[in-house]
RNA sequence: GGAGUAGUACUCAAGUUGGCUGAAGAGGUGCCCCUGCUAAGGGCAUAGGUCGGGUUAAACCGGCGCGAGGGUUCAAAUCCCUCCUACUCCGCCA
C-alpha cells in the first residue's frame, strides 16, 4: 500500500511513475482531496470528543459532591449527536480512500526499464550455452509419458485438467529437487527453513498484495472462515511477521520454504495446455527476506544470486531479465526473472522471479522494525524469490538432459539425492 | 464436536459494587553509585503503538487504545452481544 502522506506530497511524480505500468492513475488527485476532507472532519470530531471526555469527567466529580448535573449532561448529549453525524461521513470517505489505496499497485523503482510487456524487459545476462542436439528433441510431456513418470490422464480423472500425477523416478526427481534446493539455501546461503500452512486467510492475502484485486486467481474454500489455498509461499511467508515490530539486530531475516502453490490460472485458458508448465497445483521452493530499507536492493541482488546458484549447480542454461514497468507484479517495485532454456520451446521460459516490494507489503501487513531500543518503528522492506519453481525445473532437466534413446541423464548435483545415474 | 477457564504494557501480574487507574506491583532492560574484578547491594530512568494538529527538528496539544469488533451509559479494562486465540477435561482421530 502506498502512504497517503507521500501521495499528498508528490502527487504528480507518483502518478507519472505509476502510469509507466500502463493505466491511468490520475484518480490519486481525488484521493488527496478526499484525504484533506477526512483530516478536517477528523479534527472536528476530535474537538467534540475532547469536550465529551472533559465534561463527563466533571459530571463524576459533581455527582460525588451532590451537585446538579443536568446542564453538563445536556452539553455532552449535544456533542455526542454531532459526533455521530461526522463519524458517519468520515467512515464513508475513509472507505473510499482505503479502496483506492488497496487497488493501487506499488510504484516502480526509478531505474527500471519503461515498457508495456515482456518484449520490453531488459536482458541482464545469459549464463551457459544451450546444448546442440544431433537428434530431434522431444517436449517434456512426450519424454515423461514415454518414461511413464508423468501421468496426465489419471490426474484429470482424479481432479481435472491442469493437474498431474508424478510416478516412479518422476516423483523421486521432484522430491530430490525440493531437498536439493532447500539444502543449498539452508547450508550455503544462510536461510532458515520453514514449512508453512497451505491455507491462508483473507487478511493475509491482502497483506501480500493479492487481494482485493486478484480474488479470482485464488481457490476459495467453502468455509465460513473465508480461507483460500496458498497461491505462493510469498503469501503465508511474508505474513509470518504481520503486526510485528522486529529488531534491527535480527535482520535481515531470511527464510526458505517449500510449499505447494495453487492457482486458478483464470486468465490463461488455452495457454500451455500440454505438459506441466502451467498447473493448478505446483511445487516451489521460495526465498523470503525481511530487510532494512537501506539494504534491500543489495539483499535483492544477493537473493538473485542464490536463485541462479540452483541453475548453475544443475548445469541448466538460463538468462536473467529485469522486468519493465508494464510487466511488473502488482506489489513489486522491481523484479528480476530468471528464464531457463527449453530446447522444445527453442527459447527461454520463466523459472524464477526475484522481487523487492520495498515497504509496500510491509504497510499492508504492518511489519515494522526498530533500529534500536526506544527508536521509532519503521516499515521493513520485504523480498521474495523463487529458488526455484520445482515443476519447471523438472521440465528443464527432462528436456535439456534428454538422450536419443529416450533416457534422461541425472545432473551431477542430484545424484546423491536420486541415487541414480539415468532415468530410463 | 461437548464442558469449562483465561486474554491488561518486553515478561509476570493487580484492578469487575462503572468515574479520582493510561492503568498498582514485581521482573527485565538502560544509565549511575558501591566493590580490586565478579557476585550481592543501592540510586535513577523506562507506557508502548497509532491517527490528527504543531515544530526546521524536537518539545507540546488532542483522538483512539486494557485480545478484535459492536452495544449500553453523561462516563467502561470494569456491564451486555458477537468473534478470535490459548489452556484444561471429555469424545473422535493421522
Amino acid at each position: 500500500m502506498l502512504e497517503i502522506r507521500k501521495i499528498r506530497e508528490n502527487t504528480e511524480e507518483l502518478i507519472e511513475r505509476l502510469n509507466l505500468r500502463g493505466g491511468d492513475f490520475s484518480y490519486l488527485h481525488d484521493v488527496v482531496k478526499w484525504d484533506e476532507k477526512r483530516r478536517s472532519m477528523l479534527q472536528e470530531i476530535e474537538k467534540l470528543k475532547r469536550i465529551r471526555n472533559e465534561v463527563s469527567k466533571k459530571i463524576g466529580v459533581l455527582k460525588r459532591t451532590g451537585k446538579p448535573v443536568s446542564e453538563p449532561m445536556a452539553t455532552v448529549e449535544k456533542a455526542k449527536s454531532q459526533i455521530a453525524v461526522f463519524e458517519e461521513d468520515i467512515r464513508r470517505i475513509e472507505t473510499r480512500i482505503q479502496d483506492a489505496l488497496l487497488n493501487t499497485p506499488n510504484v516502480p523503482h526509478s531505474n527500471i526499464p519503461p515498457g508495456q510487456d515482456e518484449e520490453d524487459n531488459r536482458l541482464v545476462r545469459s549464463v551457459g550455452e544451450p546444448r546442440t542436439f544431433d537428434f530431434e528433441v522431444l517436449p517434456h510431456w512426450d519424454i515423461a509419458t514415454a518414461l511413464d513418470i508423468l501421468d496426465f490422464e489419471r490426474a484429470a480423472k482424479i481432479a481435472s485438467s491442469r493437474f498431474v500425477v508424478y510416478k516412479g523416478d518422476g516423483a523421486r526427481l521432484e522430491r530430490a529437487l525440493i531437498n536439493f534446493m532447500l539444502d543449498l539455501h539452508r547450508d550455503k546461503h544462510g536461510y532458515k527453513e520453514i514449512l508453512l500452512p497451505y491455507i491462508v486467510n483473507y487478511d493475509v492475502m491482502v497483506g501480500a498484495g493479492q487481494f482485493p484485486k486478484f480474488v479470482d486467481d485464488a481457490f476459495k474454500l467453502v468455509d465460513e472462515r473465508n480461507l483460500y489455498l496458498n497461491p505462493t509461499a510469498e503469501v503465508p511467508g511474508i505474513n509470518m511477521h504481520r503486526e510485528e515490530i522486529l529488531s534491527a539486530d535480527d535482520m535481515p531475516i531470511s527464510y526458505t520454504a517449500f510449499t505447494t502453490a495453487f492457482r486458478q490460472e483464470a486468465g490463461s485458458a488455452g495457454r500451455d495446455t500440454r505438459g506441466i508448465l502451467r498447473q493448478h497445483q505446483f511445487n516451489k521452493v521460495e526465498l523470503l527476506k525481511f530487510v532494512t530499507p537501506e539494504t534491500s536492493y543489495e539483499e535483492n541482488d544477493k537473493m538473485l544470486g542464490h536463485s541462479e546458484a540452483v541453475l548453475k549447480a544443475l548445469g541448466l542454461p538460463y538468462r536473467v531479465v529485469e522486468l519493465c514497468a508494464g510487466d511488473l507484479g502488482f506489489a513489486m517495485a522491481k523484479t528480476y526473472d530468471i528464464e531457463v532454456w527449453l530446447p522444445s520451446y527453442e527459447g527461454y521460459r520463466e523459472i524464477a522471479s526475484i522481487s523487492n516490494a520495498e515497504d509496500y507489503q510491509a504497510r499492508r501487513a504492518n511489519i515494522k522494525f526498530r533500529r534500536k531500543r526506544g527508536a521509532k518503528p519503521e516499515f521493513v522492506h520485504t523480498l521474495n524469490g523463487s529458488g526455484l519453481a520445482v515443476g519447471r525445473t523438472l521440465v528443464a532437466i527432462l528436456e535439456n538432459f534428454q538422450n536419443e534413446d529416450g533416457t534422461v541423464d541425472v545432473p551431477e548435483a542430484l545424484k546423491p539425492y536420486m541415487q541414480l545415474e539415468k532415468i530410463k
